[in-house]
RNA sequence: GUACCCGUAGCUCAGCUGGAUAGAGUGUUUGGCUACGAACCAAAAGGUCGUGGGUUCGAAUCCCCCCGGGUACACCA
């Protein structure tokens, strides 16, 4: 039951008002103490030309409590109004320990495409590639929890000039051993170097394009050494996929839409949209107040541009989707903006169905990152760095922890995915490892630890069937803990409406604050058992939510730490 | 030059479609482990919400002008 919704209701009844418009205007106080839930009376003031307070005082005279209110007060222009405690609390408890709470059916029958992490073969995984992956990993799980059929889809960088150029360095200077032992970073190597003679010996870059070029023609060797690149780059994410627990159904990335761009280039000439311009083929966005989208290079070959028409194309074809998010950094909004306004131009009025879901960029402290220079920090060494970190503070908390290894992997991974989580999307990030790696205050750890706090309390409880005492969860503390539980439901429609999955960070950070308060100012087990039954469904109830909230960024809640 | 994004406490950030005294964390200073986990809790200090206008009963929030920072803008992805 919503209570705010049936406030509403009772409040339409008397103000004769529309509920929605009530619904609007309800809000929370922005102090508990005034209540729990306020009308403003300002803007009825000019439709009944009466001041605030006078209507308030009216509306009040009118209102007949329903049971769950306890309490309503006129405070200048505001009514407040305070529910009934032990009705709020009796109503959420049982819901809310279930491993089922916030998980809905609102999407059930509709199929969400996330393009996320898009890692580009024979380049290393860094930081800069984290955000993509968390929160287009944090979105599937979220939309997922809501019913909806969700599609992960890896949109794999295996497409270009730049890997003729990387098996023309191959060819020259490559050394198999070594590829196969250090992978990605042996590809870099070469890639670099290649860059660097490049400049001396211009000649070079004619050997890449043809080497390109044999891709291009299905050259047996050129594939071979190409699809080799591509499974030792692909090992090494989905390592790096395994340990931050995110999945993908389809690997479809550039190669694989190269041969459908002729039938949109086809398309686009069909529909008269295509226009050749300094020699390229493009598309006029005049209309759109956009620069022209480049299809057809003067050389007739293709761009991402172009591949990308050929993915939506594909995607709406394939899966039918009902959304389709690009959780792609912000420096490409522009591309995205032409990409669904050809896309409308074509007649695809789904192309409204499209989201550029746009992320900040991270930097380092000392500037912009680099692969071609070095100058990037490896996803792999902030990972381990972390629970190198975690494993030490364990051995000097709680030496005799057991299983040390995987829960100290469980936190300190968990503190990289919620640091990454903790802010809006769109903020730029400047990379530190001192804050990645502080576990204290608005943490991953502080919620991971919160949570184990509940289960040790939980499980050092003898189970009864002595009743339960609810008004011992009336008390302000208990209350507030109860209120943030409620409106999670909430926080993750709303995370997956604005896709921020930050919104249920800051829930679940909330929560875990409220919860800590409560801990300290009340002992959950004694004497009394009907009131150690109910502290100890809260703590229930706040372990529960806590683990699910995690779980949707993609983090482990640990029994213990 | 044009377009988009950002600007809130020393630092990192919240603040929902305008509402009551602008909130957290961190850092600084200080207090709290002989009862369920101190990766915790509490207290102090810290703000002309970049500037100036406008709309409104009411603006951090909406609109406009500036200022500062970032990103992108024709054949890379």
């Amino acid at each position: 039951m919503d209570l705010t919704n049936a406030l509403a209701q009772e409040l339409a009844k008397i103000t004769q008002l529309d509920v929605s418009a009530l619904l609007d205007t309800l809000e929370t106080p922005p102090d508990a103490k005034m209540g729990d839930c306020a009308l403003p009376c300002f803007k009825l003031a000019k439709i009944m030309r009466k001041s605030p307070p006078q209507i308030a005082n009216e509306i009040l005279k009118d209102f007949k409590a329903p049971d769950f209110i306890s309490e309503v007060k006129v405070e200048g222009g505001y009514l407040n109004f305070f529910y009934n405690r032990t009705f709020f609390v009796q109503n959420i408890i049982n819901d809310c320990t279930s491993e089922n709470y916030g998980r809905s059916e609102l999407g059930h029958g509709k199929t969400v495409l996330i393009d996320y992490s898009s890692v580009n073969i024979a380049k290393p995984f860094h930081i800069g590639h984290l955000s993509s992956t968390a929160i287009g990993s944090s979105l599937y799980k979220i939309n997922q929890f809501l019913g909806y059929t969700v599609v992960g889809i890896n949109h794999l960088g295996d497409w270009g000039t730049q890997f003729g150029k990387l098996i023309a360095a191959y060819k020259l200077w490559g050394d198999d051993e070594q590829i196969n032992k250090n992978s990605v970073s042996a590809m870099l190597t070469l890639y670099v170097r290649f860059h660097e003679e490049a400049k001396k010996d211009e000649s070079l870059n004619d050997i890449g394009r043809a080497w390109f070029k044999k891709i291009e023609d299905g050259d047996s060797e050129a594939l071979r050494i190409f699809s080799w690149f591509s499974e030792l780059t692909l090992k090494e994410a989905r390592r790096v996929y395994d340990l931050l627990d995110v999945q993908f159904d389809s690997y479809a990335g550039e190669s694989f839409y190269n041969d459908k761009t002729a039938a949109i280039v086809e398309e686009l000439t069909q529909k008269h949209l295509l226009e050749k311009s300094e020699g390229a083929y493009v598309v006029h966005l005049d209309e759109e107040n956009l620069p022209p989208a480049i299809i057809l290079k003067s050389d007739g070959t293709t761009l991402y541009a172009t591949r990308d028409l050929a993915a939506a194309e594909y995607r709406k074809k394939t899966y039918d989707f009902y959304k389709c998010l690009y959780v792609v950094a912000y420096q490409q909004s522009l591309h995205f903006k032409q990409l669904f306004a050809v896309l409308k131009k074509m007649g695809h009025t789904w192309a409204d169905d499209m989201e550029h879901v746009a992320f900040g960029m991270v930097s380092l402290e000392d500037g912009t990152m680099s692969t071609r220079e070095g100058k990037i920090v490896l996803l792999d060494d902030v990972l381990n760095q972390a629970v190198e970190k975690t494993l030490d503070v364990i051995n000097q908390k709680n030496p005799n922890l057991e299983n040390k290894e995987q829960i100290a992997s469980d936190i300190g991974i968990g503190a990289v995915i919620y640091s990454t989580l903790s802010q809006s999307r769109i903020k730029d990030i400047t990379f530190s490892f001192d804050r990645v790696l502080n576990f204290d205050g608005e943490t991953g750890p502080y919620v991971q630890y919160t949570h184990t706090r509940c289960a040790s309390v939980v499980q050092k409880h003898q189970p009864n069937n002595e009743g339960i005492d609810f008004d011992e969860l009336t008390n302000d503390e208990a209350f507030a803990v109860l209120k943030i539980i409620e409106g999670f439901p909430q926080a993750i429609i709303a995370a997956s409406e604005k896709n921020e999955p930050f919104f249920i960070t800051r829930q679940i950070t909330e929560l875990a604050q409220a919860f800590n308060k409560y801990y300290y100012d009340y002992r959950i087990i004694d004497e009394n058992i009907q009131k150690t039954n109910a502290r100890i469904l809260l703590a229930k109830a706040v372990k529960n939510v806590i683990k699910t909230g995690l779980r949707l960024l993609g983090i482990k809640a640990p029994e213990r730490m």
